[in-house]
Order: C-alpha cells, then sequence, then structure tokens
DNA sequence: GGGCGGGCGGGAG
DNA sequence: ACTCCCGCCCGCC
C-alpha cells in the first residue's frame, strides 16, 4: 500500500475541528475521504471497472458488469452501502491501474474502515495470495488464527469491498470446487485463467481427491497451485489426500504456501 | 454426487 | 442486549 497521504497526528477529533474552522477556505485533504469520494471507471484491464476512492485510498470497486454499465447504478450501490456522496473525478487514483494490472493490492492504498476487524484480517490474508494461485477458504481461517471460521471467512469475502484489487477469487473450496463470487461463478473461472491458473488440472486433481502436491526429492508438500509445486518435475511429482498424510511421508509444509491441515478425507 | 449438522461473524429487528 | 437468520464453507454420512 502506497503512502501519498498527508502525515497527520492521531488526535482525529482536533484534526477534525481544525478542518471544519477552515472549511470556508481549502478542504485539508484527508478530510475528503470522511466527507465525501469520488469515482471514476477504467476500462482496463477488465472489460470495465468503477472505483470510489480518496486520499485515504481505494474503498469501493465494482465491475461494470455488476453495475448494469451505469455510472448511476454504481453511485447508487456506494452510497446506499457507504452513506456518503459521490463525486466524479478526473483520473485514477495512483497505482490503481498496476494494481489490477498485476493483481497485486500492494500497488494501491486501500481504505478498509469500513470493514470490521475481522473482516480487515480476512481481507488482509487474501491480498497474500500470489497471482495465478489459490487457497482453501479453510486457509484464510487459519491464516487469521481463527480456523473455525471458515463460513465466517466465506461471508466477509462476499462482502469484500475491492474485489479484484482483494484477490477473493483466489479462495476456493477446500474439495477442489471454486464456491462462490460476487460477480459470479463464471467471472471467477475468467479471473483465474487470466492469471494462467489450470482450472481442468485442478477439477482432475479434485477428482483424484488430490489436494497437496509434493516433490519426493525436496520432501516438501504445497497446494497444487503453488509456483513451487508446479516446478516439481512429474517424475518428482506426488499426490497427497491430506497434509496429514504428506507429514506423515516425511514431508514439510512449504513456507511460501503454507499448507493447512484442514482438507477433505 | 447429495444432504445435514456444526461452526462463525454480521446485520436486522 | 438479545435473538434470529443468513451466507463465496467443511467434513461426515
Amino acid at each position: 500500500m502506497t503512502t501519498n497521504r498527508v502525515p497527520t497526528g492521531d488526535s482525529r477529533d482536533t484534526d477534525l475541528l481544525a478542518a471544519l474552522v477552515g472549511l470556508a477556505a481549502d478542504p485539508p485533504s484527508d478530510l475528503t475521504g470522511r466527507v465525501f469520494s469520488s469515482w471514476c471507471r477504467l476500462e482496463q484491464p477488465v472489460r470495465g471497472v468503477y472505483a470510489a476512492f480518496s486520499d485515504d485510498g481505494v474503498s469501493y470497486l465494482r465491475t461494470s458488469e455488476s453495475v448494469d454499465d451505469s455510472d448511476e447504478r454504481f453511485a447508487q450501490a456506494f452510497r446506499q452501502r457507504f452513506r456518503r456522496p459521490l463525486l466524479p473525478a478526473p483520473r485514477p487514483p495512483a497505482g490503481l491501474l498496476p494494481a489490477l494490472r498485476r493483481g497485486n493490492p500492494r500497488d494501491v492504498r486501500l481504505d478498509l474502515r469500513e470493514s470490521t476487524a475481522f473482516e480487515r484480517a480476512v481481507l488482509q490474508a487474501t491480498a497474500g495470495i500470489p497471482r495465478g494461485e489459490t487457497r482453501p477458504y479453510a486457509w484464510v481461517a487459519k491464516e487469521i488464527g481463527r480456523p473455525n471460521a471458515v463460513r465466517a471467512v466465506g461471508s466477509a469475502l462476499g462482502r469484500n469491498p475491492v474485489p479484484l484489487l482483494v484477490p477473493c477469487h483466489r479462495v476456493t473450496r477446500s474439495d477442489g470446487h471454486l464456491g462462490g463470487y460476487v460477480f459470479g461463478l463464471d467471472f471467477k473461472r475468467t479471473l483465474l485463467r487470466a492469471e494462467a491458473v489450470d482450472l481442468d488440472e485442478l477439477s482432475r486433481l479434485a477428482e483424484q481427491r488430490v489436494f497437496y502436491v509434493g516433490s519426493d526429492s525436496t520432501n516438501v508438500v504445497c497446494f497444487p497451485t503453488c509456483h513451487h509445486a508446479r516446478r516439481i518435475t512429474p517424475a518428482h511429482r506426488r499426490g497427497f489426500r491430506t497434509l496429514d498424510q504428506a507429514q506423515r511421508a516425511g514431508y514439510r509444509p512449504c513456507l511460501a504456501c503454507r499448507p493447512a491441515a484442514t482438507g477433505v478425507r
């Protein structure tokens, strides 16, 4: 996340007072996100994308398809959720386009203040899933230290205010199925294919109930989409149904994809 | 594959 | 404050 905000103290109340006093003059930039947000529409890299943002970061993102290609529908959806007016902006915020292109939320500043602490934890863990890879919902739950809150993770991702930027399309079910998606399952498939995720291979593995892949030369076990797993030579490739089976066979979990012990028997 | 209970956070009343 | 209900789930049957 980049910082383009003027540094301020933590005393928000005094900041607010000072801001209100100076309102007749120039509004301080760090107040804008609380009063109104700007919006813009991008035509790339995905068909069309609407984003709402302020100096505090991008707070809301929709595909144009999901709002019937209508500026007004987007503004309506934003106002209903954030209870704040929305003004058009001449240009997108710094980093938004690279973030969308590279599928990396760290290229752009995000404003997640409207989310709960739990939701932010879910979004942060999800943000760490590399482009071209997938992780189960149960993995996200484990990553944030709430291994049983799996379904709540699904709910939180369903409310992800900034899909595409926080790549919740990279979170799939533990049984190998893709699970749901705000913009529909087809769009989830399209996004994953665009990142070169081999969906056919994934469903083949799911059919065989292979959810972990290891190398018998390194004795490291990964999620199948981990970039390390994809480099394993076919001759050394070994599939496992559970992490437990892999570990009993002498494999240790990959430090990059951190496969979690939850899985389908 | 399908069904079902368990699990959890959040929002509505 | 509490209860009830819902949801991008999981594991067992």
